[in-house]
RNA sequence: GCUUCGGUGGCGGAAUUGGUAGACGCGCUGGAUUCAAAAUCCAGUUCUUUCGAGAGUGUGGGUUCGAUUCCCACCCGAAGUACCA
């Protein structure tokens, strides 16, 4: 007999959903717990079994804290502004908006089906007008800002223009753009109101700029660093080239230490907190500068390795190198040219992928050596990369490897400057074990004492400063898309204007078509309401635009990060028209406790988001400026896809046993068709496309074998999983449970279907402990001695397992429950009553309609975690002695409270103690001090 | 190349600070029940074996009374990152 899972599990999802069980109040006595999952982009394809993994573990906690008297906050929403929709849009002319809520109505009811706690009152979409009203309302507090590395926060720009008018900007510390030029407070006051904005600009953390971006024409849009994977875009791979484009860009670089730094206070896993940490590529070093011969500017050349500053024989600089063509002699300009624009026709793969071969020219040009005075050849080459550091590279080959091989390539000279180590063949990259040569003052020192005096001594002629310098470069927040945040700007004169915060939200307009415009304009350039009236304050018809009264809008849209990077600050509050969350809400729910989600967003969302928090910090606008103290990241659940091989160049297939050596072709086949022992299903392949209708299909004793391969899911391997038929066939408790037992949360792992029988059957027996025929029937005596002591040693487990998040051992441990209350024939009202707290936050349906049999009618939601008892799990003192590899062992209660010696004689007096043992007396007793205790002869 | 994580039966995976390796589940084998099947229940299931035992946690060493666990070297796999000066 099974229970009816189909009717229990609805019948317990109207209940919750209709009495709002898990709504949680802004303003409660009760300890706060905030647990959050990353938000979802609801695409077209709906839910696999591995999207809800982190959800349902999330769910478990979320609902272990609330039986532990938390006010629990446990949200979701949809990141619902993205390309993929946009994409759709352009090939059916469908309005995103129509796909989106389609796809998020899907979602909904895929996730309703699993029985979530989730808050949906406090459902949030980054693309409703209310939310991004707030995206952009921080979008200008971002315009409005700079850095300030003194007090290390940023501030308002007003400040900084107090600043400008008072004593110009030679002695502030402010994170800034490298055009900029000095001036004192006289000269601010007469430079023009444009002359004025550009220098601002130069200052402000969201700002506008030229720069070379990763352009993909494919997709029409530019693109973050983190959303190009070798060279190819991240979404359909597609090639992307370097181009320059005036652009906005968000100055996250100014937070580079303190993102590292913060690194420090959170709980996030270590494997993520590396992958940031090497984003951010913090290297320490020198900034050295070259004089140059017959030009007034200095090279600046960034170095880890200023020890060997008595190594450099020459210069290089990136083709893009602003000196370039100032220091090329005239001899070799054409050759100049000529490497110039074949790199910049290179992209950004062909680059990457050319590693191996050596190329560069020489200027003509001659940089001075800071200390020896000699004269220094300057070339160009494109291995040097115009983005890192200050885009020159004072060259060592005798230390490193790429320089040297530059150095032999080009016939350049090498000196050796480490004593009885043999650069011959390659260079001596080593930091340890050498002494230098060669190198005047610095002779005889290591690494650490000449880089501190090479350092001192460039400081002592001014030609050089210690620096540090970072990998992490300012986020590219443009995007040439339609479905996005519209920017609140518009443009006068050329420059960009905020429009006022009261006139938010700037909507996004309605455009024919998708695409960019004829002139290459991005898809808002299609709208034919797009223009800003200063006088109305309002947006009107671009027809209008006189550049007087009426003003062209910014054409870009914002990046999906934008409205990711705050939301969880939304839901404390998401009604809110006033504020993005009010001060009293900030002020209970402060931060999230724990954020369950994926790592494959280490190096964007989850960098974006900390800065984005940082900044929200900085004006007082949240209290705390971490906004996630746990993290933990959900492994992926991979797919068991099925493969068939065809006979190249024929239509014939071959069973896989067949396959031998022949010459054949892995093709993907639906994983519907081919059963648990790996036999395909011929006929139903046949009606599945009818490129398989004529094939021929060779066989092996009478039946067709595929190769299974484990391989991320994804519908285009054909091996996805829907949760849906999952829940019809054994129900959203068996679900939640077989993927918190297929492994550690945090591992990837292949899905197996058929193991989720073993799952479902203790389900069964669980239900069938309390149940004849289809009666509940209990008892209601006191629990036995062996009843209690099998429910408390589960409670102790399952509670010390949920903190831990390991969910897979804390099922284990309620199937061996189970078990042995299957073996006492326990059916004890008390021992239910407690199991079923105990399980509910894993199997939530089944728990919730047994503690309604027990006569219960609130929900099992609130009610108090049970309490482990150590009186019920004791154990005896001494255990029969084992013998075991030549010794002996006893197990000992370890709370027994005797000394050593006293321990000893017990064994040694106990009758069970043999005085001999494998023909030797018992000579010596070691006593470890541990359950188990060795006798040794 | 560099960084990080991992390697345990046919499979997914257990094993507190070093203390009876293989919990729990799948699969498989045998049995009960059934006209039969499904479902359910019971027993067995690391390998070798001359049935006494022996070997065994990627490989080779080391520390220890004792190592899946700690140390060293190597092999393999996964993820991230890369002319980063």
């Amino acid at each position: 007999m099974s229970y009816n899972f189909k009717e229990v599990e609805s019948k317990w999802q109207k209940y919750w959903s209709k009495n709002q069980v898990y709504k949680a109040l802004n303003n409660n006595s009760l300890p706060k717990y905030y647990v959050m999952d990353m938000f979802p982009y609801p695409s077209g394809a709906g839910l696999h079994v591995g999207h809800p993994l982190g959800y349902i573990a999330s769910d478990i906690y979320s609902r272990f804290k609330r039986h532990n008297g938390f006010n629990v906050l446990h949200p979701q929403g949809y990141d619902s502004f993205g390309l993929p929709a946009e994409q759709y849009a352009i090939q059916t002319g469908r309005h995103p908006v129509e796909t989106t809520n389609e796809n998020i109505k899907r979602y909904r009811e895929q996730l309703d089906r699993l029985g979530f706690s989730f808050d949906w009152s406090r459902e949030i979409r980054t693309s409703n007008k209310d939310y991004y009203k707030w995206t952009q309302w921080m979008f200008i507090k971002l315009y409005n800002s700079w850095y300030d590395y003194d007090s290390d926060k940023s501030k308002p720009v007003e400040e900084l223009v107090n600043i400008f008018e008072k004593r110009g900007n030679t002695n502030i510390n402010a994170c800034v753009s490298d055009s900029i030029e000095f001036f004192n407070s006289e000269e601010w006051i007469l430079f023009s109101e444009s002359k004025k904005e550009n220098i601002l600009l130069c200052y402000r953390l969201a700002f506008l700029s030229e720069i070379d971006v990763n352009w993909c024409s494919k997709l029409g849009t530019v693109l973050a660093n983190d959303e190009v994977v070798d060279g190819l875009s991240e979404r359909g791979g597609h090639e992307v080239v370097r181009k320059k484009m005036t652009q906005w860009s968000i100055r996250i670089s100014a937070f580079s230490e303190r993102l590292l730094e913060g690194l420090k206070n959170i709980d996030w896993p270590d494997p993520l907190k590396e992958m940031q940490r090497n984003w951010i590529g913090k290297s320490e070093g020198a900034l050295v500068k070259f004089d140059i011969e017959n030009f007034e500017k200095k090279i600046e050349a960034f170095t880890t390795r200023v020890d060997t500053i008595f190594g450099v024989t020459f210069i290089t600089l990136a083709p893009e190198h602003p000196f370039v063509s100032k220091i090329t002699s005239k001899e070799n300009k054409n050759k100049v040219d000529d490497y110039i624009l074949e790199s910049s026709k290179k992209t950004e793969r062909d680059r990457i992928s050319d590693v191996k071969t050596i190329s560069g020219v020489f200027t003509g040009g001659h940089a001075i050596h800071p200390l020896t005075k000699k004269k220094l050849p300057i070339w160009i080459s494109d291995y040097v990369l115009a983005s890192y550091g200050t885009g020159a590279v004072m060259a060592v080959p005798c230390g490193d490897q790429r320089d040297y091989n530059f150095a032999k390539f080009f016939k350049i000279p090498i000196i050796n400057i480490f004593k009885n180590v043999d650069i011959s063949n390659e260079a001596y990259h080593s930091k340890d074990k050498y002494e230098l040569i060669n190198s005047k003052f610095l002779d005889g020192m290591n690494f650490h004492e000449a880089t501190s005096k090479a350092i001192k001594e460039l400081i002592k002629v001014d030609k050089g400063v210690h620096k540090v310098n970072y990998k992490l470069r300012d986020a590219v927040f443009s995007r040439q898309r339609y479905w996005g945040e519209p920017f609140p700007v518009y443009y006068k004169n050329n420059h960009p204007v905020m429009i006022n915060e009261k006139y938010l939200p700037i909507i996004l307009p309605d455009v024919d078509k998708y695409l960019p415009t004829e002139e290459g304009k991005p898809p808002l350039g299609n709208s034919k309401c797009w223009a800003w009236d200063i006088k109305k304050n309002k947006i009107v018809e671009n027809s209008l635009i006189d550049n007087k009264n009426i003003f062209p809008m910014e054409l870009n849209t914002m990046p999906g990060w934008a409205g990711s990077s705050w939301y969880f600050n939304r839901y404390m509050d998401p009604n809110n028209s006033d504020f993005f969350a009010s001060k009293e809400s900030l002020d209970y729910w402060r931060e999230v406790d724990l954020y369950v989600g994926g790592s494959e967003h280490a190096t964007g969302h989850l960098l974006y988001s900390r800065f984005w928090q940082y900044f929200l910090y900085d004006h007082n606008l949240v209290p705390v400026p971490d906004y996630a103290k746990k993290l933990i990241n959900q492994g992926m659940i991979l797919g068991n896809s099925a493969y068939i091989y065809r006979l190249n160049g024929s239509d014939k297939y071959f069973s896989y046993g067949l396959i031998k050596d022949k010459n054949v072709q892995a093709i993907h086949v639906d994983i519907k068709f081919v059963n648990s022992n790996n036999e395909l299903n011929i006929d139903e392949l046949k009606n599945w496309q009818p490129q398989f209708y004529n094939s021929k299909f060779e066989l092996e004793n009478n039946k067709f074998f595929v190769k299974r391969e484990v391989e991320k899911m994804s519908k285009s391997k054909y091996n996805v999983v829907n949760p849906d038929e999952i829940c019809d066939k054994y129900g959203a408790d068996t679900l939640r449970l077989y993927e918190m037992f297929l492994g550690p949360i945090d591992q990837a792992k292949p899905w197996n279907t058929a193991g989720i029988s073993g799952t479902f059957s203790f389900l069964n027996k669980f239900w069938n402990l309390f149940h004849k025929n289809d009666i509940f029937l209990i008892n209601d005596q006191e629990p036995s001695k062996d009843e209690l002591k099998t429910l408390h040693k589960t409670i102790n487990k399952v509670c010390q397992d949920i903190e831990n998040f390991s969910f897979n051992t804390a099922v284990s441990a309620f199937m061996i429950c189970v078990n042995e209350l299957n073996s006492l024939k326990c059916n004890n009202r008390l021992i239910l009553k407690d199991l079923c707290i105990l399980l509910s936050p894993f199997a939530p349906h089944i728990c919730e309609e047994l503690w309604s049999k027990l006569g219960y009618n609130q929900s099992i939601s609130n009610v108090n975690y049970p309490i482990f008892n150590p009186e019920f799990v004791k154990e005896s003192n001494i255990e029969y002695p084992v013998s075991f590899n030549g010794k002996l062992r006893f197990k000992l209660n370890l709370e027994i409270s005797l000394n050593i010696d006293e321990i000893k004689k017990i064994i040694l007096n106990h009758e069970k103690t043999p005085q001999y043992l494998n023909g030797k007396e018992i000579k010596k007793v070691i006593i470890v001090p541990r359950k188990i205790i060795n006798i040794v002869c």
